[in-house]
DNA sequence: CTGAAAGCGCTTACAG
DNA sequence: CTGAAAGCGCTTACAG
């Protein structure tokens, strides 16, 4: 049984090929018996709608692009989920491009993004060196849009939030608990902007206070419990070691946790830990992990209608949108124990 | 600036467009000379390959579809990585369609997925109700494989686990260590047969050891910590309560160990929690969580194998893979405190 | 409200 | 090894 085309279903409702395709498209064009007519040779011959061919003459793909380095994380996939909930109501499809942490392999899949003719791309991860192909395609005429950060380059659109301020906040507080001596648990500052921007909060919030900044306590991990168990066993191994510590996802924040206990210390009461997320895990930690909210959700929404937009509008004036994170007090931050 | 095409090409190189084709698909068929000339002249006129353009005229479209409830979850991320993995060798992208659970959205997907003329669709999830939709889908030429499990349904190409022993498995080891009254938290077994399976293996096991079932401590959720808490208070409440409880997911064991805690009741000492999927923070739960490893990362690259394969053979024969698990025994299980 | 016709940018037999 | 040509199944001005 081949597949049907609206040929056949023109000939079957006896109308002419472009008439189906209105029934489709724009069935207030078409007089309400003609639309039945067509309506029962469709469902007669058994016809499927051909995307591909309609995308094709469209010049534009109806599917919208995720490039992203992982999906194992909580916060990705509650902006994949907010993403899907914002695209169901349309006629757009999500395409995933999964770098794996590659720099190679994410300048790959921009490629095929290209090569894909897509209607918009989200990127929820990349790294710097790979900042000249996203501009490449956005000049193609690709509406895009960053998200997790607000980019310091100004042509980028952006639906985030502000990573600095977060870290600031949070280190504010740790600082306000009494604590001076404060181990960050970062991803890869040199590679990554928003990683980056976190850096900077924590560092701000520390000089506000008069603390000197201290590399010796500062390590660079790939977010999974387990490096943020080796990131705190290191810290904790030091001569002069933090009397808290602030994991820059609630990955790394589950890994600390785990090493605490291990070294048998007790949190917070000689050790206190943050997390950064507030993933779904962070209130079922032992203890529950105080951490940074981030709406991953609604930014994966608003991502999309950004895109929406810049449709409608054909592309006029840039997004920026920064939405808010909060400060989330659980029970795993005290003042130092001395 | 326009986006060039295969003809502005073959005009720049002074071929024939048909040529400018082959050099992209197969230039072992072109004279060394000719292929230079020709990817020169891309390079100068900045061509990018249309996919949507060749997807149309092979009637084919180079990509691959991922039904599932959600991504809310570790074990499902591992399966999207092993897929991205596979897929990375090829010219296929993986589009995303997450139903959220609802029946309806993933009928609705499935049809999208039907008009998108896909090389071939995994299903991570799905409910019985839409089996039937699966089933005009890979009638209609599609190659589809169902991850997870094994289904019943002989005509349904599979690459997954033995969900039914994975939960005889545990469950008999709980008997082992002395346990015979044993709560399940299960997923929703009405509507999902790979959940069906885990609730069978686990009666089964318990009738092998003359055990009455008891529906009293059988409960259905979704699978989140939240869920997982509400139903292990449920569960602490009861007049007879388990010694033991089994819950399905990882992410409803952390939930109940939680519970666990809030009730006053020391794991494994006072009850014992058993998780299923071994997913990335089970090991540092409090304590360390014994579970069953399921291996999400090799099944998604398997899964994309088979429909690689069928390709290939053009559809010869049934696919039925089924992937070792195994009973990863950590601190929260120990014989029961009489 | 409807039809005839052009065209989107490729791939792929078919000739030579 | 290369070219001319047909065709994939739609959408969309353009007529009427």
């Amino acid at each position: 049984m081949d597949r049907k085309n609206m040929r056949d279903v023109a000939a079957r409702a006896g109308v002419s090929q472009a008439t189906v395709s209105r029934v489709v498209h724009s069935p207030h064009l078409v007089k309400p018996n003609t639309r039945q007519k067509v309506a029962a040779a469709m469902e007669e011959v058994g016809y499927v709608y051909n995307t591909v061919a309609a995308d094709f003459t469209r010049q534009k793909n109806s599917m919208i692009g995720l490039i992203i380095f992982t999906v194992r994380s909580s916060i990705h996939s509650e902006l994949i989920e907010g993403i899907q909930e914002e695209l169901e109501s349309t006629r757009f499809s999500l395409v995933i491009a999964n770098s794996r942490y590659d720099e190679a392999t994410e300048r790959k899949l921009i490629q095929l993004f290209r090569e894909r003719n897509l209607s918009g791309v989200i990127v929820a991860e990349t790294t710097d060196e790979n900042r000249p192909e996203l501009k490449t395609l956005q000049e193609s005429g690709v509406p895009l849009v960053l998200t997790w950060q607000m980019a310091a380059d100004p042509d980028f659109d952006c639906v985030g939030i502000d990573n600095h301020r977060s870290a600031y906040d949070m280190t504010k507080y740790l600082i306000g608990l009494g604590h001076e001596r404060i181990g960050l648990i970062a991803g890869n500052f040199d590679r990554i902007e928003r990683v980056r921007q976190r850096l900077e909060g924590y560092r701000r919030a520390l000089e506000e206070a008069g603390i000197a900044f201290d590399p010796a306590i500062i390590t660079r991990r790939e977010p999974s419990p387990m490096e943020g168990k080796m990131a705190m066993s290191q810290l904790l191994a030091l001569q002069r070691r933090p009397t808290a510590v602030f994991a820059a996802s609630d990955a790394l924040a589950l890994g600390a946790l785990a090493a605490s206990g291990e070294y048998g210390l007790r949190v917070p009461d000689d050790i206190s830990v943050s997390g950064f997320d507030d993933v779904d895990f962070a209130p079922f930690c032992v203890p529950p992990l105080t951490t940074v909210r981030v709406p991953g959700y609604e930014m994966g929404k608003r991502a999309v209608r950004a895109i929406l937009d810049q449709h409608e509008w054909n592309g006029h004036g840039p997004i920026r949108l920064c939405l808010p994170t909060e400060l989330v007090i659980r029970g795993s931050c005290a003042a130092p124990n001395r």
